[in-house]
DNA sequence: TATGAATGAGTGTTCATTCAT
DNA sequence: TATGAATGAACACTCATTCAT
C-alpha cells in the first residue's frame, strides 16, 4: 500500500546507519569526549559529508536520544495492551524496558548516561519523552498501590526501579549474567515483594 | 594535642579548596566538559596557577573520586564495627551510602558519573577502591543470605542495590525528597523485603 | 607524457610550498624557537589550516629533513656514476655537497643544525639516511687510500671534511664568498692535499 | 698581593656552580629547549632562586658563552707569546681549540650551537669576542701566507679551519676517538699541507 | 551526494618570570 | 639567601563547523 508514512527514503537509511556508528562512538567515549573525527573514522564518511545528514553534533545525539526513547515507550505501550492486572502491568514494564536496554544495550547508555547534555530545545524535548515514560510508570505503580491497599512513596518506588534497572549499563556482561527475561523477573521480585509486604506506615516492620 | 596527623600545611588546604571548586566544576559539566579555564573563572585563580597544585586535570579527577571513595569505605567500616545481625549490617550499608551521597551530592555524582574518565595508573586504583567497596557489600549479602536460609543472585542483589542508590543524583531535589535516613528506610525496606520473601529457586511463586 | 610519478596532486604542492615556508621559519628561528604560529603568519595559512598538511610540528621537520637529506644522496648517486678516479670522486662528492648546500642553504641549515631535534621513529630515520651518507663518503676515503698507498685515519678525515662543508652555514655570504664550485675546489684543495702527502704513520714530518 | 680582583665572595662560587649545571641541561636539551624548571630539577634550588643570581635565562646562555670564549681566548694569548713560527704558531692555535675543547665539550656545544640565540646586547658582545677570535686566526693565516709566499683565501682557509674544529662536538666520542693533542696533529696536517703546497693561483694543479 | 580544504575558537599545559616573605 | 605561590603569555594541537565544488 502505497503511503506517505512507508516512504523510507535512501536519505533515511543512510542517515540511520550513520546513527548506528554514532551510538557506537558516543557509547565508547561519551557525548562530550566524541570527536565528529571519530565518527568520521568510524562511519569512513568524510567529516563534511556527516553534515549533510544532521547539522550538528548536538543534533546527532538528539536523533539518537529520541529514536530510542520513543520506540520503547511505543513497545511499551503496545505491550501494556494485553495485560490487565496491575502486577502484572509493572512486569511488564520491567520486561520491556530491560529487554530494550540489553538488546540496545550501547545506545540506552547513550540515553542514560548522556541525560543532561542536550540544552535548550533538544533537551526539553527528551526531557518531555522522559517525563511521560516516567509517569507511566508512576501511574502503574499508583494503579498497583490501590488494588493491593498498600501504600508507599511512589516517586521513591518508581525511581528506585529506574535505577535498578538504568544501572545495568554500568556492569552488565552478556556471557556472565542472565538474559532479560530472568533479570525481570529476579529484579520485579524484589521490586515487587519489597514495596509489597507491611508498607503501611505506622505498622513498618522489621523484615 | 600533639600528633603526626594535623600537620596539614597551607598547601593541603589550599589544594582542598580547588578540590570543592572542581567538583562543582566537573558536576555542573561534566569531566570532559568542563574546561581548565572554567576551574580557573571559579576559583578566580588563574589557569597556570593551578598547575601549582596538580599536574593535570586528570589527576584532579583522580584526587576528587579517590578521597570520596575512600572517605565512604572509611565510614562505613566505622559503622560496621558496631552493627552485628546480618540485616541491620546491610542496612548500615545503605545507611552510609546515602548519607554521604546526599551531603556530598556533587562529588558522588562526580564519582558515579565519571567512572570510566580515568586512564591507566589513575583508573585502576580508583576501580580497585570501588571493587573492595563492592565486595564488602558483596560479603554483607552473603552472611544475611546464609543467616536467613535464602537463595538468590547476590550478584545481582548488590548491583541493583547500587543502581537504586547511585541513581539518585539523577532525580534527588533536596526540598521535595525525604533526608537521607529515611530514603535509606524505604530503600533498605524495598531492597530487603524484595530480596527475602521467598526466594527459593523452584517455589518462586507471585508475590 | 603518461607515467606513474607526475600523479603530483594538489595537496603535494600545497604541502610542499608550506614546507619551503617552514624552512625559513625555521632556519630563523630554529625548531625549538619556531612556533607553529610563526609559521601559520609567514604562510598566511590558519594555524588549524596547517595541520591539514602535516600532523605535527615534529613531523614537519621530519618531512624538510627527509627531503633535503634524499634529494643529496640521490644527485651524489647520479654524480658518482661518471667518476671513476678516487680523488675524482671525493671531488665530485664534495662539490655535490657544496653545490647544494649553497643552493639550499636555509634547508641545509635545517639539517644541521637540528641534527638531534627529532625523536624515537624520525629521528631513527633520518640517522640512517645520515649514515649511509657518511658511509658513502667512508668508502671514497677509503678507495683513495688504497690507491694512493696512503695512512691516515679515514674517520677523522670524512669528519673534519663534514665540518669544513657543514660549518659553511655559519659564515657563507653569497655576495662575499665564492661560488659552490670555487668553493668546492678551494676546500677540495686543502682537504685533499692536506691527506695526502706524507701521510705515512712513523715518516711524518713537518709540512 | 691583596687586590680587587681576587675577591671571589660566595655568590661567585655559588654562581658558577649553578652555571656548570646550566652548560649541562643547554647542552643536553639546547638553549630553547631547556627551561628553567629543567635547571631548577638539575641544580636542586628553587625556581626563584635561581633568579637569585642571574636575572634572566638569556643572560645566563651569555654568561656561558662569554667564559667560555674569554678562557679559550685567553689561553691562547698565554700560548702564542711562546710560539715564534709562522706554522707553530697555527699549531698552537689548533691545539689550543681542541684541548679547550675537548676538555670542555659540553660548554663548547653551546657556545658553537647556540650561535645566535643571544639578542641584541648580549649578543652584539658574544659577536664581538667571536670576531676578535676570528681575526687572531686570520693574522696567524696571513702570517704563514707570507712567510711561505703562499697565496689563498686566508677567508676560506680560517671558516674551513673552523669548521673542522667545531664541528666536534656532533661526532666526537671520547672512547672511540684520538686525545686533543694527537687530534691537533692530524688536523694540523691536514688543514697545514693543504693550503701549502702549490697554491699559487693559476699554477693549481693535481694533487 | 559527498568531499577537500579551511577556519575561529578553544583545548590542556608549559613558559620565563615575579614578589612577598 | 632562598622559596612558595602565583601569573600573563604563549605553546602545540583539536574542536565543531563551513563552503566551494
Amino acid at each position: 500500500m502505497p503511503g506517505v508514512a512507508h516512504t523510507e527514503t535512501r536519505f533515511d537509511r543512510r542517515l540511520a546507519e550513520i546513527l548506528e556508528y554514532a551510538i557506537e562512538v558516543f557509547y565508547e567515549r561519551g557525548y562530550e569526549g566524541a570527536s565528529m573525527r571519530d565518527l568520521s573514522r568510524a562511519t569512513g564518511m568524510s567529516l563534511a559529508g556527516l553534515y549533510y545528514y544532521f547539522e550538528s553534533k548536538e543534533r546527532l545525539l538528539y536523533l539518537i536520544q529520541k529514536h530510542t526513547f520513543k520506540t520503547i515507550v511505543q513497545r511499551l505501550k503496545e505491550r501494556l495492551k494485553d495485560a490487565n492486572q496491575p502486577e502484572q502491568r509493572i512486569r511488564v514494564f520491567i520486561l520491556n524496558h530491560l529487554e530494550y536496554f540489553l538488546s540496545n544495550q550501547k545506545a540506552m547508555k547513550v540515553l542514560s548516561h548522556e541525560d543532561d547534555a542536550l540544552k535548550n530545545g533538544f533537551g526539553a524535548e527528551i526531557a518531555a519523552i522522559k517525563r511521560e515514560y516516567y509517569h507511566t510508570c508512576l501511574d502503574l505503580m499508583d494503579e498497583f498501590k490501590a488494588a493491593k491497599g498498600l501504600e508507599f512513596n511512589s516517586r521513591i518506588a518508581v525511581l528506585s526501579l529506574f535505577g535498578m534497572m538504568n544501572w545495568i549499563y554500568t556492569w552488565y556482561k552478556p556471557r556472565v549474567d542472565a538474559d532479560a527475561s530472568e533479570l525481570a523477573r529476579d529484579m520485579g521480585d524484589i521490586f515487587l515483594r519489597g514495596i509489597c509486604t507491611g508498607g503501611q506506615r505506622g505498622t513498618r516492620r522489621k523484615v
